[in-house]
DNA sequence: AATTAGTAAATAAACGTTTACTTATATTTG
DNA sequence: CAAATATAAGTAAACGTTTATTTACTAATT
C-alpha cells in the first residue's frame, strides 16, 4: 500500500492557520485551503471528517497543545509564587509573539461558538489543561500567601493583561514601532504579582 | 413618497446581533438574517451597501457606540484615580453583563480582520474613542501618582482582567452557578488600582 | 401622480463534499 | 530477487446547496 506523505498533513495545518490569520476564520473555505496547500480538496477529507473536525483539531491539537507545552516548559508548581508567575509570563510572551498564527486562532476561540464549545468540552472532560498552574495557585492560596480568589479570577488578574500586551505588541510591530522593553513587561508582571500577594 | 419604517432597520440590527451571538459571525448569512428579521433580503440592501458595510456599522455604531456611552456614563476625568477606575469598572461590568450580544460582537472585534481593521481605523481617524479615559490616565501619570506606562499598558493592566471576568460570569451563568459577588469584583479592582499606584 | 419602501424570485459564483479515477508503494508471489 | 498485485493516497471534475446580490415588480404615502 501507498504510505501517506506527512508533509501534506502539515501543509494543510500550516496554510489553514495562515489563511485564518490573514483573512479570518469566516473567510476560510475548504477549496481555498486546498489550493493554498497545493492539494486536492478530497485530500483534506482523507485526514479530517469535515470542516468542523478540521477546525476543532487544528485548534485543540495544533494550537492549544503546542501553547500549553510552551507555557509550562520548565515550570514547576512548587516554585515560589513570584517566580512561578514570572516564569509563565516569560514563556507565554515569548511563545505567542513568535507564533502569531496560533495567537490569532486562540482569539477566535473566545468568539466562535464552535471553538469555544470545543475548548470548554476539553477543559471539562480532561481537566488536565494547565493543571500544574491550577495546583500552583491552589497551593499558594491555601498557604495564605495570596488573596483567596477562585481560580478563574487569578487567571483574569494575572494573565489577561499579558494577552492584551501580546496583542498590543503585534499592533506596534505592524506600525513599525519599537517593541515593549523587557523591563516594562517585567514591571507590569511585578505589579500584578504584588496585587495578588497578601500583605 | 413612501416613508421607511424605522422598526425594520432595528429588527435587522437586533436579529443580526442575536444570530452572531448564537451561531457565530462565520455562520451569519444575509438570507438567514432577512428571514429572522421577517423581511426580504433586498430590504437590507436599501439600508446597507453590502454585508461588509452592515457588519462594520453594526460593530461601530450599534455596539461600540453604545458601549462607549455606557462606560463613560457619569465619568469625570478629574476624578481621583481610584474613584475613576472603580467607576469605569462598575459601568463596564454592568453594561456588558446586561448586553451579551454586544459583548459577543466585541470579542469578534479582536479576532476578525474586518472588524479589527474597522476598529483601528476609527481609533486612529477619530482619536476620540475613550478620550476622557485617555486624559484621565495621562493626568494621573503626569502628576506622578501612577507608574509611568504607555496608555495601552494601562488598558491591559487595569481593564483586560475586567473583560475576562465578564466572560467568566457568562460561563458561570450558563452552568447555573452563582454570579461573582460585588465584594469580589471590588477586591480585584482594588488590587489592580494598588498595582498601578506609585508607593 | 410621483416616488421611494418593500417584496418574491432569480442570478452567478462559491460553498462543502463526493464520485470516479489514477498513482505510488509495501507486500506477496513466481 | 525481480515482477505482479493489492491497497491506500491522491487527483480532477463534478455534485447539489447556499452564498451575496440584483432584477423586475408591487405597495404605500406625500
Amino acid at each position: 500500500m501507498r504510505p501517506r506523505s506527512a508533509d501534506k498533513e502539515q501543509a494543510i495545518r500550516t496554510k489553514a492557520l495562515q489563511l485564518i490569520r490573514e483573512e479570518g476564520l469566516e473567510n476560510l473555505s475548504m477549496q481555498k485551503l486546498a489550493k493554498a496547500a497545493e492539494i486536492s480538496p478530497r485530500t483534506i477529507y482523507l485526514k479530517y471528517k469535515d470542516k468542523e473536525d478540521l477546525l476543532i483539531r487544528l485548534f485543540i491539537e495544533e494550537v492549544l497543545g503546542a501553547y500549553e507545552a510552551a507555557v509550562l516548559d520548565g515550570f514547576d508548581d512548587m516554585q515560589p509564587f513570584a517566580d512561578g508567575v514570572r516564569h509563565i509570563w516569560q514563556n507565554t510572551y515569548c511563545y505567542l509573539t513568535a507564533n502569531r498564527e496560533a495567537f490569532a486562532l486562540m482569539q477566535y476561540g473566545k468568539s466562535s461558538p464552535l471553538l469555544n464549545k470545543a475548548y470548554q468540552e476539553r477543559g471539562i472532560r480532561e481537566g488536565q489543561f494547565f493543571a500544574p498552574i491550577h495546583r500552583f495557585l491552589t497551593r499558594h492560596a491555601e498557604a495564605g500567601r495570596i488573596r483567596p480568589f477562585p481560580i478563574p479570577v487569578y487567571r483574569a488578574l494575572l494573565f489577561a493583561p499579558l494577552f492584551e500586551l501580546v496583542n498590543e505588541s503585534f499592533e506596534r510591530a505592524d506600525r513599525h514601532e519599537p517593541p515593549f522593553s523587557e523591563a516594562l513587561l517585567g514591571d507590569v508582571c511585578s505589579s500584578l504579582i504584588q496585587s495578588a500577594l497578601l500583605p
